[in-house]
DNA sequence: ATTTAGTACCTTGTGTTGCAAGGTATTTAA
DNA sequence: TTAAATACCTTGCAACACAAGGTACTAAAT
């Protein structure tokens, strides 16, 4: 039960941040999921990110209506909460697309001159 | 004196957390630079800074032996804070170059999962 | 000489938000 | 009936970006 203190493990959670909704907004724009599957598909990339994360930030996004919900059963556990986008969401997801690509941008473009 | 409360230039604000540290650190890895100057390269390639952000910040870096400075006259106004990268701050700035292309390869990845 | 503009430094207070830790409820298997 | 697995959620703390406001030096204009 390790404790994060040092700068690099700092870094990439800060790095995380405000890349979290843009991830969960692109996965869900790829389908419906719910918060645990959600936290799976962000682990298979190598972003990890906490339940105590995960689901604050779907309720936020969902009182910005830019996402829904529905109740599904499940034949193997309790029942799951599947979030899908809303239109609105889409279109906040093309703004955060052109935000991404120009930060990337950005940083290549720093990253170039610091290699002279 | 507009106050962005938008959605996606709030997200542009939280994208640009955590990659501050990192932008920063390359920009002195290219050379010795000042808080006025650092600002504005990094307003050169898109990412906008407050003061209120950077002085702190390169405080905080100084602290954690990143960074060091020295003064410098200036024949165009008040001496100059002239900050440089230590050993320390280029062995961080390799890690933070592994964080960065890892999780643009992530976000890559998920990119490509929702255009199908 | 005083004021104004430009440049450079810095601090305070507020709001956002990621996370660790802890908690509840359901199902299935031992 | 206890335990394990899965799924949901909340609380309190700490980090940190920013707006706003402040100090100090130089040079040019009045």
């Amino acid at each position: 039960m390790e404790i994060n203190t040092g700068i690099i493990e700092n870094n990439r959670t800060q790095m995380r941040r405000g890349v979290l909704e843009y991830s969960i907004l692109l996965i869900l724009a790829a389908g419906d999921e719910y918060a645990s599957s959600i936290i799976q598909k962000l682990k298979e990339v190598n972003i990890i990110v906490a339940e105590g994360t995960t689901y604050p930030l779907l309720i936020r996004l969902k009182k910005l209506g830019l996402l829904n919900y529905r109740w599904e059963e499940s034949t193997q556990g309790p029942p799951r909460k599947y979030y899908m986008i809303t239109d609105l969401g889409r279109e906040q997801l093309a703004g955060l697309d052109a935000a991404w690509d120009e930060l990337a941008k950005g940083i290549d473009k720093i990253r170039q001159g610091s290699k002279a």
